[in-house]
DNA sequence: GCCAACGTTGGC
DNA sequence: GCCAACGTTGGC
């Protein structure tokens, strides 16, 4: 059954347009245990992923992804020279995962946080609770099928 | 840039 | 196991 989650990314790092461009990509630096959980145990071949860009100037879900590979080890944990390298984690017992993301399209509309707040859709999804700071979270149909509607396709 | 909220670390 | 200190996230 498809499952369907939001990721964050800080598009001055990595945004939909690089996704875009890319058409696809690895999904590392997760350096969050219960976000880790999430990708390592629940996230499957097939799912879908709305894309999120926080820490900017107009936070928003901004576009569709789906999931093209499982859960597989983040190497960059223990490439010192990667952004988040952790020395704990070794090829033999890692501690961080990675899944493989492809673009699938841009929302018409961005669905800003301010939207998202006033959808019903949302009430107690962690995206918009105070503090929040998990940057890959499970989305309820419902939920997806709002924010898609907000934003227009 | 600021600051509140949070997760993690490390001393005890 | 507790908790203070610290680093990070993320909205504004």
């Amino acid at each position: 059954m498809t499952r369907y989650w939001l990721f964050k990314s800080e598009p001055d790092c990595f945004g939909i347009s690089d996704l875009k461009r890319r058409k696809k990509a690895t999904w590392d630096g997760v350096r969050n245990y219960q976000a880790r959980n999430y990708l390592r145990d629940e996230v499957q071949l097939g799912d879908v992923v709305v894309f999120y860009h926080s820490s900017c100037a107009e936070p928003a879900a901004v576009g569709i992804a789906k999931i093209v590979r499982a859960a597989y080890a983040d190497k960059t944990a223990w490439d010192s020279h990667s952004e988040h390298p952790d020395p704990k984690s070794t090829p033999k017992n890692p501690i961080w995962y990675v899944v493989d993301v492809a673009y699938v399209h841009t929302f018409q509309h961005a669905v800003l946080l301010k939207v998202l707040h006033a959808m019903p859709e949302m009430n107690g999804s962690p995206l918009t609770q105070r503090g929040n700071r998990l940057s890959i979270l499970p989305l309820s149909e419902k939920q997806y099928r709002a924010i898609k509607k907000e934003g227009g396709r």
